[in-house]
DNA sequence: GTTATTGCAAAGTTTTTGCATGTAC
DNA sequence: GTACATGCAAAAACTTTGCAATAAC
């Protein structure tokens, strides 16, 4: 194996382009290796950053990527201020976020506890959590005065 | 005094205006109360429902004013979907969402203990939450199997 | 060789802004 | 009478789409 490690997120969209008649191109895997990078990203951000060594990848071809991310199950888009944010799927789960609306800082926490009692809350109704979405909106210390 | 016609957010709404120079309209008035009915809208939804009783009222003024609810804190603006959902804050707090990804179906709950543990972790990072969301995303039963 | 993908630009959406006129104070 | 607000249209911001050229299979 040349190249050694393919992380299981490659793989993965592998299969889903093998099972879809979509092909593996190079920008694909690029999208994809830079986007395990992050917790989550814009595509503008994205653009940005790959921009430096990729000056003709294109925007729209950054969405379209993403997009196809969140048909994979690799990627979660969430419409957050006023760009959608791509979420890394795999780092999920513990990844809670608590947003100033008056400054739009974002803070990442997760609750091991919360997570417990949402386990507890989906038994009850008789589900099988796959994902979930907690958001805390409030305003932080310094917009509070 | 018990003047059954205005509800306390619509006196919210009168201190806020004396407060920042600003004037209490027809237009307000009547998107306020509007607004009051609904747990959740967009502005082209209420742009719709005021346009049979208003047909003047521009799509602009009903954005002006729904940011300005929420400047107010009557309001919290949430991106979701294309469009940007303007949330009743009176309504908000026990209302979170169980959401089957096999058939779509959404059961509400809530529960006291997360939401102590939700304030906990605010409290922990400096902030004072506003409001929230959680979605659960799983399988209910009929569709696990 | 065939079919999907890319890059670019153009179009589509949603939201905000500029400005003349109207309205609350 | 003096601000601020409104309505309209135009602009801005973000995302998607059309199409000819290109790359994967």
């Amino acid at each position: 194996m040349a190249s050694g490690k393919s992380p299981k997120e490659m793989d993965a969209l592998k299969e889903h382009l093998a099972r879809h008649q979509l092909k593996f191109t190079r920008q694909r895997e690029l999208i994809l290796s830079a986007f395990l990078r992050q917790e989550h990203i814009t595509a503008e951000a994205m653009y940005h950053q790959l921009a430096k060594t990729d000056p003709h990848l294109g925007l729209a071809t950054i969405y379209r990527t993403l997009n196809l991310f969140c048909d994979a199950g690799l990627a979660q888009a969430r419409h957050f201020g006023s760009q959608t944010q791509y979420d890394n799927i795999s780092h999920k789960g513990h990844h809670d976020h608590l947003i100033c609306t008056g400054c739009g800082k974002i803070i990442e926490f997760e609750n091991c506890e919360i997570e417990r009692l949402q386990e507890e809350v989906a038994a009850k109704n008789g589900f099988t959590i796959q994902t979930h979405r907690l958001e805390l909106y409030g305003l932080c210390s310094h917009c509070r005065h």
